[in-house]
DNA sequence: TTGCTCCTCACGTCACGTGAGGTGGC
DNA sequence: TTGCTCCTCACGTCACGTGAGGTGGC
């Protein structure tokens, strides 16, 4: 029966002398021979169960498991179970990873529209990935309110335009112009705006706001806490700002 | 100015107090004052800063990154730098499970195959995963050159029987006969078999591999080494095995 | 004798968790 | 005074890697 030293155990599978050695320590590989000078000796069996230690090692089972794998006479079920338990904790190492880098992916994209890059226009986008789905949410219920009052307005024009009728687009605009209002005061009261400077969320005046230049996500305003003037990204208001910290007060 | 102790830093942020604790003495976020009996009080900056930490942290960037990104007095490089590199580690890192997983499921399903489930039944496997493309080539060979022999042999019993041809039948099969032969040695030249009890890569008899029973990946024979008797597991031979070991001989 | 390999400590990694034993602040 | 919170050591985690200083075997 051929005899291998650890380097030859370690080169044959791939791993270190170190870690040969460690196994030894971590009791699932043991030399079943020592040499008179202290050295250790492996048989063809060790190499072959070296084989099947790395092979599990590879499947990113810890060395505990493979070592009670080792331990059981009747390993059958022990074996299955670990197995398992080694691919649910992929599939959810997988699954974590996979979100993490949707995340990272999202914040890179924000952060190529950001002018001066520093760590806490970070903390701005976070703010609003976290806040995105009360802003679409806001986004979308102003739509579904706005879509008849702009299809009786266009309706009103054609018809004036074809039929004469312009007593029917001033009908229109009486009932519109309350309601448009009362969105625009809807809007006004749900969004904030963070200040790219700053960092701080603020809510403008509801005359800048309405008459600010904007682009879907910003809008050009003033803020009120460092008064700097440029685009600021629209967020959902947290209602329950006021109370959110959980602090008690002084 | 609000300040907030420890524990109102951990609980705004969702962390242990540990954790607060660890990011001070990593320089991470230092507290701005302390009080006269030594504990730590922070800002309401500190807490701004301690969620982008936070955020950084839960898309997977280490300590060290988050470090380098706050030391810098222009980020800008350095942020879009790490966060790149923290994308493709994190793509790496689920490339690689999905390849363990893979692996692990193939284990389980060939596993399930297996009679009685032992350690060294999880080698064979390995042996025979790594083993299948080969063995996989051998196969292809020779259904590829198996196909026209059998199209000649349907064809001259076809035509035998309709248009009563026997001497087709009979030159088909003496050209086809050695063919077969030939075959099947080249076939038993390139196969082995892995015993199921004694865990060996053996090579049976030509005569009892002709005739055994068998299913598309094992075969019912004798293991030349124990001298089991049962269905073994296919695979295909190492031309190098004589000299795979690279000890030096004795 | 000279390389090469192997041996055993013993410390480092990473981001905290977990006590232990003591103290501040209401 | 009594809880509750906080403080600082100091060790543990996981699978080895990395020296240091010494030795076996050809």
């Amino acid at each position: 029966m051929s005899k291998y030293t650890t380097g030859e155990i370690a080169k044959l599978c791939g791993v270190t002398v170190r870690t040969v050695q460690y196994y030894d320590t971590r009791g699932i590989l043991i030399p079943t021979e020592l040499s008179e000078g202290g050295r250790r000796l492996y048989s063809e069996n060790d190499l072959k169960r070296m084989k099947i230690i790395c092979f599990l090692r590879d499947l990113g089972l810890p060395i505990d498991s493979i070592s009670k794998m080792l331990a059981e006479d009747d390993p059958e079920s022990v074996i299955s179970l670990l197995l398992e338990q080694q691919e649910n904790l992929l599939r959810e190492e997988i699954g974590e990873r996979k979100q993490k880098l949707d995340k990272l992916e999202s914040l890179r994209r924000d952060l190529k529209d950001v002018e001066k890059i520093s760590f806490e226009s970070i903390g701005d986008i976070a703010y609003t990935m976290s806040n995105r789905k009360k802003l679409r949410k806001i986004h979308i219920t102003m739509l579904i309110v706005a879509i008849p009052f702009s299809v009786l307005e266009w309706t009103a024009i054609i018809l004036w335009i074809m039929k004469g009728w312009w007593w029917l687009f001033v009908i229109q605009a009486v009932i519109s112009l309350p309601a448009i209002a009362a969105l625009s005061k809807y809007y006004y009261d749900k969004v904030a705006y963070i200040c790219p400077k700053c960092h701080t969320v603020f809510i403008p005046t509801y005359r800048e706001m309405m008459f600010a230049r904007h682009t879907p996500s910003t809008r050009r305003l003033t803020c009120t806490s460092c008064g700097h003037h440029g685009f600021c990204v629209e967020v959902a208001k947290e209602e329950d700002n006021p109370r959110s910290d959980c602090r008690k007060a002084d």
